[in-house]
Order: C-alpha cells, then sequence, then structure tokens
DNA sequence: CTACGTGCAAAGAGTTTGCAACCGA
DNA sequence: TCGGTTGCAAACTCTTTGCACGTAG
C-alpha cells in the first residue's frame, strides 16, 4: 500500500479529512527520512504555512501516524512503524549521520522481558545509540 | 563517594571551578531525580538565575555529568552514570510515572550484539519505554 | 452548503547572549 | 589578584493561538 492511500485510511478512519497541506507533509516525511521541525517547515517553503506544519504534526502524532525521535537534545520527526519497517536508530558522534537499525528479534525480545520482568506492559519502545559508525572508526584509527 | 565530591572530581580534572551555583543544581539534581529544565529553574529559585542553570547544565552535558533522557516530546535531565547506576526508564501512559528499570545484562548483551552487527561502536545509549505500570494495569483491568 | 482546515499575524514559551560585577583558587 | 562565573536584561528562536477566509465532502 502506497503512502496516499495509507494516509487516507489514517485520516479517514479518524474522522478528518485529506487535506493538500496534509499530503504534502506526509510526502515530504516519506521522501526524506527523519527531518527536525525546522527543516520540515523550510522545506515545504510556503506551500504549508509554518503553523499549519505544527497543527498537522500535532494530528499526525496523536493518530500515531509520526513519532519523533530524539536525537541528543533535539528531536527528529519520522513516519511511525505503520508506514515504515520497525527499526531504531544509531547516531555517529562525528559524521552526525543517522544509521537505522533494521528489527532486532534478540533485542525486541530483550526489551519484553526486562519490562515483563517489572510487570511493565509495553505499547512502545525506542532505543537510541551513540558512538561511531564503521567509516568513522576506520578514519579515526 | 558523595555527590560532592565526585563533582569535585569532574570539575577539576577538566579545569573548572567548583562554585556555589554549580553544587546547588548538582545537589538538587541528585535529590529530586529527573526533573525538566523548567522545573530545576524553578526550584532554585532565586539562589541560581536562570541563564546560570542552563550555562550550567550545557556544562554538565558536555562533561558527562547530566544525561537528557527523552519523554515523548519533551526531556528530563538527570545525573548520568558516573553519579548514578546505570539504568532505563519506563513511563505509564495513565500516570506519567517515570519506572526505573535497573541495568539488565541480558538487555545491555542484546543492544551491543545489534550494534555491533551493524560495525557500530556504541559509546552510549537510552532505552525508552511506553505502556503501562502494574499498578494502572489492575486499575484498568 | 457546512464544518473542518488553513494562512496570517501576534502572543507566549523556552533558550541564548553581551556585559559589568562578583567570587574562587 | 585574575580569570572564570554569574546576574540581569534584552535578543532570538520555537511553538501556539485567534480569527477571518478557503476548501473537502
Amino acid at each position: 500500500m502506497n503512502v496516499r492511500d495509507n494516509l487516507r485510511r489514517e485520516l479517514k478512519g479518524s474522522g478528518h479529512n485529506m487535506t493538500t497541506s496534509r499530503v504534502l507533509v506526509c510526502q515530504k516525511l516519506a521522501d526524506t527520512g527523519p527531518v527536525t521541525m525546522r527543516e520540515l517547515v523550510e522545506s515545504l517553503g510556503k506551500e504549508v504555512d509554518r503553523a499549519t506544519v505544527y497543527r498537522i504534526i500535532s494530528l499526525f502524532e496523536e493518530l500515531g501516524i509520526v513519532r519523533r525521535i530524539p536525537i541528543g537534545w533535539k528531536h527528529k520527526l519520522e513516519l511511525s512503524d505503520k508506514f515504515i519497517h520497525h527499526h531504531h536508530h544509531a547516531h555517529c558522534l562525528t559524521c552526525r549521520n543517522i544509521i537505522t537499525l533494521p528489527e532486532d528479534s534478540q533485542l525486541e525480545l530483550a526489551v519484553e522481558r526486562t519490562a515483563s520482568s517489572h510487570h511493565f506492559k509495553v505499547t512502545d519502545h525506542h532505543i537510541e545509540l551513540h558512538g561511531y559508525c564503521s567509516e568513522c572508526q576506520k578514519k579515526l584509527s
């Protein structure tokens, strides 16, 4: 299912309209991967007003369409597991790139086990690694 | 080793002074656990100026004395592993409490393994769980 | 047509900075 | 004493809000 149809389903399903602005924001997220709010607003230029972008992102968050991923002090936005496959991120301290770590059943299982040993029922989780990517390790050595 | 001595060591070791304000901020963090910047500034009232708190937290971050933990959109601040034992957090969606999950070697190992399978060298990591704590599960059922 | 959504502009938070005064070693 | 630190106030950036107009269904 493509991004547009997926978005339509999510919006309709919760009683919201499919608008030009919402499609534009969603499409931008699908095209560019993790972005900051600033980058998103700027990249949409005058196609979508700043306030509208904030309102759309706020709605998308409520509906679970986007998630915020913490990057040090800041956040970036990306489409949720409903649009792209579950994964985590590794941030390289040198080149600042974000490496995507595909789902790893061992890791997911370990999270599940830790939670249940504390009688905690997990609905969602974030894992964020900091360190050095393979490229930067080579350069540094 | 107590918090004050630990702080002195960290500051001296990096060529910074041990000042009243820095001790106050550090002590507050040690006493209260995870706090937002707003809470920290307010709780220090007029003992320490807002701008100074920001400068101190910024310094503490550089020195690895404090870490920021993501809580949904926001961040909270807490002393790093140098001051308190390594752990992760689970956030209850209902009662908003933060449950501390003590270090779990299985989980730590899984993180290490995922990283190394992508040739990523981890220096630090955050794991954040969202869901329902045992108390709230009882109430909801 | 009607309710929901958007653009604009202005207000409100949160964070940073310049500079003179202050304090710790 | 002297350089590192702090308080104050102002500047800046980020985010939210009110209201009139626009648009999807």
